[in-house]
DNA sequence: ATGACTCGCAACGCGAGA
């Protein structure tokens, strides 16, 4: 048995005794990290590798950063997602850990959608969706895992009337969301919870967590291969009650071994 | 409700997040 968590932190060194917690209990064999905010040699590698993990690191400073953490020695296979050479944003990291392929993702929000930052988050996911398309064809089990930002439909989401000029909800995100299903990646979650209304995010304002005023936007996308090892997917809601918590909660998907 | 929280910062108010 595998399990991979994805989680945005909302900055890794504000977050570090919430997510130290939370891994002592869940022990995930792998941990996708988003929103790290801070450059490499800022990220405390060392509390991780105290608790037996490996640390494959993307940052930059301030913003987005991506992080990779793993029991087993994982193999870097690319640090940024391909397709758009002058983009310098840290958003994405692939690896190999012990014959899963693992990539980690946080994809740009796009809001406001009038500005320059909506175009970005598209062409984005198109460089994603062709990436995905390079590893189908390799046929191995793959799994993208991350915040991608978009709500893939109004029942991931607690307000669809409120979030309609919302980049996570354009009709553009989820169709972009689509492709990349339609080329054949399975979505963990909702192949195993047909739940509605089941969200990964919460708000920090108006007492959005206990109105569970959330949407849905942590998700793990798999190639058949890995899809034909999974055994379950749920959200971990209770790292999202702590104190000085990550506006996001962790999502966790479980592999089974290989045949 | 041009609102609300929380983060980082050559910071002490601002941009960004979603």
């Amino acid at each position: 048995m595998t399990t991979i968590a994805t989680w945005n932190v909302n900055s890794v060194r504000a977050r570090i005794e919430n997510i130290k917690t939370w891994l002592e209990k869940a022990s995930p064999d792998i941990l996708l990290m988003q929103e790290i905010k801070c450059q490499d040699e800022q990220f405390p590698a060392h509390e991780f590798e105290a608790m037996g993990y490996h640390c494959l690191i993307k940052g930059q400073k301030s913003y987005h950063g991506v992080a990779i953490l793993s029991k087993q020695e994982p193999t870097l296979i690319m640090n940024r997602l391909p397709g758009e050479d002058e983009d310098e944003q840290a958003r994405y990291l692939e690896a190999d850990v012990g014959g899963i392929r693992a990539a980690c993702l946080y994809l740009p929000n796009g809001n406001p959608i009038a500005t320059e930052k909506y175009p970005y988050k598209l062409r984005w996911m198109e460089r994603l969706r062709k990436r995905m398309s390079d590893l189908l064809a390799e046929e191995i089990p793959a799994v993208f895992g991350g915040d991608y930002n978009v709500c893939p439909t109004d029942d991931d989401c607690y307000d669809p009337v409120g979030f309609s000029n919302d980049a996570l909800c354009q009709p553009e995100s989820r169709a972009a969301f689509r492709s990349m299903l339609n080329l054949g990646m399975t979505e963990a979650f909702r192949t195993v919870n047909k739940t509605p209304h089941t969200y990964s995010y919460w708000d920090y304002t108006g007492g959005a967590y206990q109105k569970d005023h959330g949407v849905r936007i942590d998700h793990f996308l798999m190639t058949p291969q890995a899809a034909d090892m999974m055994e379950d997917c749920v959200i971990d809601r209770e790292p999202r009650a702590q104190t000085k918590a990550s506006d996001h909660t962790p999502v966790i998907l479980t592999l089974k071994d290989p045949a």
